[in-house]
DNA sequence: TAAACATTTTTGGCCAACCTAATGCGGTGA
DNA sequence: TCACCGCATTAGGTTGGCCAAAAATGTTTA
């Protein structure tokens, strides 16, 4: 049974939403997933047929265990895609959670695998250089805002 | 005017085409796109409307400057990603070659750049321990395919 | 040069994902 | 307890992207 990067993404808005609130609620993921209630709606009904989340209408929503697994994985995905590109490449946050937003949707458990063993590789083996990357980058970046002087 | 992501995508794919084989054929794009031939006209009429290409049917295809630029600004974060997986990460260059091409349409140009400068700061800076690490991954690699013995 | 073959295009249809407007439900305060 | 309000849902419609089958065009070869 075929599950879309759509889909998978309102697994992983449930999921937060869950893990932060403890409850899901239609107008919540409404505005995570940046989109109109009848779409979420509509979504639901997807995912429920397809045995991911448990919702009958006008009651709580709750994901299935097979839904939790995938939230899951993507959720971890996300975090430490984001952990890569803010800790090694030094990417402002906000762009690193873009960018592991969409990418971790696509990306192969083994290259989200090796740039964790990667991180903790050059941590534990050069952190120096990789601390005067990441202030040398800082630091261009502070030039920018007060630039001539 | 909005350009897609699968937009995007075939404009690259007419890019390489191009620079590989001088002509640029419905057939050839509906192989690198994984697509029927109808799904191409499709998109070549739509492209063409947005001034990305020059089309006339049965006539040649080209891109025109602003479908060149489009295409060239994707190719070369294609190129520069899948060396990032490769040469930094370790990645099998197939899977590279996948992640690459699904990130490429997303990742924000910060990131690509400074993928760039990371990589080039890590090979004169500490390439030895790069090297190291490649070697492990290589290794580990290797002792899946001749595990007991 | 005309038949046969290959390629491209059109036609008509499907599905995922989204929306607006209208309707239905359920809890709260008067 | 009921009228109201916010939220959820349905109805009906759009768009993007894909396809198979059929038609049109282009190319090659007998």
């Amino acid at each position: 049974m075929e599950i879309s990067k759509r889909e998978e993404e309102y697994l992983e808005a449930m999921y937060i939403l869950h893990k932060n609130k403890g409850i899901i609620r239609v107008k919540d993921i409404a505005k995570m997933m940046n989109v109109k209630p009848p779409s979420v709606v509509d979504a639901l009904k997807k995912l429920a047929e397809k045995g991911l989340i448990e919702y009958e209408k006008y009651d709580r929503i709750l994901l299935t265990e097979s839904g939790k697994e995938i939230a899951e994985k993507t959720y971890s995905k996300h975090v430490l895609l984001t952990q890569f590109f803010i800790d090694i490449l030094g990417i402002p946050p906000e762009i690193a959670e873009q960018d592991a937003c969409q990418f971790e949707h696509y990306v192969h458990e083994i290259t989200v695998q090796r740039m964790k063993e990667f991180a903790a590789f050059i941590q534990e083996n050069c952190s120096y250089v990789l601390k005067q990357f990441l202030k040398e980058k800082l630091e261009e970046k502070g030039d920018q805002k007060t630039p001539a002087r």
